[in-house]
DNA sequence: CGTGTGTATCGGCATTCGCTTATATAAGGT
DNA sequence: ACCTTATATAAGCGAATGCCGATACACACG
């Protein structure tokens, strides 16, 4: 399944977002999303399945608990992917690297 | 429907990558795909017509052929969703800035 | 004009996906 | 041991999606 596959479901994305900011038990996921686009905890925990299946999301058990967290390197196959587009709304990223290396050599030349 | 959506496909990804470079006619972008993943015309056109749907892609009419080119508007979107989770694999971003304050500083400074 | 070429649309079908209810597993507390 | 809580899995169903063949539309050029 390709990264994208995954974030094309709105919950999965909002999951993902509800564990950016640190480790979220699957209740407490289950517990937003079951509120805000009604679903059952099933379906939730389908989702978290897709995530922890396709690298998206990392798992640790705590007693009963599962804490969910989000794995990175799926997420950054899609800014990879993105690279190539995105000098259309950044048209001066290599001015940026440009400006970088500038900084660096003016400040050597000191 | 969501950015992420029409980046679900493979088919539509690859179309955007093919007109990344530049305008290309639907039929020069049907031959390509065609031949990569063996699907019809009306299949690619389809994609198209999502693409285009969804603010991914303009259309250019010349003569009797469509050109088609990126529109970055919707592609950004999905950049900035990535935002959020962007410091983990660049965690020196704000470092980045600093760098490139520092560069400007400097220089006035001179 | 009529014929060919490029592209889009239509109708239908097969597959996939996400959801639900019901049930299983597993750890904790009493 | 038993019951509860936390989470996952199973089975089945309906909707959405992507594909195809057929066809329509539109422009170009003889």
């Amino acid at each position: 399944m390709h990264a994208f596959d995954v974030l094309g479901d709105p919950v999965r994305r909002r999951i993902l977002e509800l564990i950016a900011d640190g480790e979220r038990s699957a209740g407490e996921v289950t517990a937003t999303v079951r509120e805000e686009f009604g679903i059952s905890q099933p379906a939730v925990s389908q989702h978290l399945k897709v995530l922890r299946e396709n690298g998206f999301a990392s798992v640790r058990p705590v007693g009963t608990r599962r804490l969910y967290a989000v794995r990175p390197e799926a997420l950054q196959e899609v800014d990879v992917w993105l690279e190539r587009f995105r000098r259309f709304w950044t048209p001066h990223l290599d001015a940026l690297a440009t400006e970088i290396a500038r900084g660096r050599r003016e400040r050597r030349q000191q």
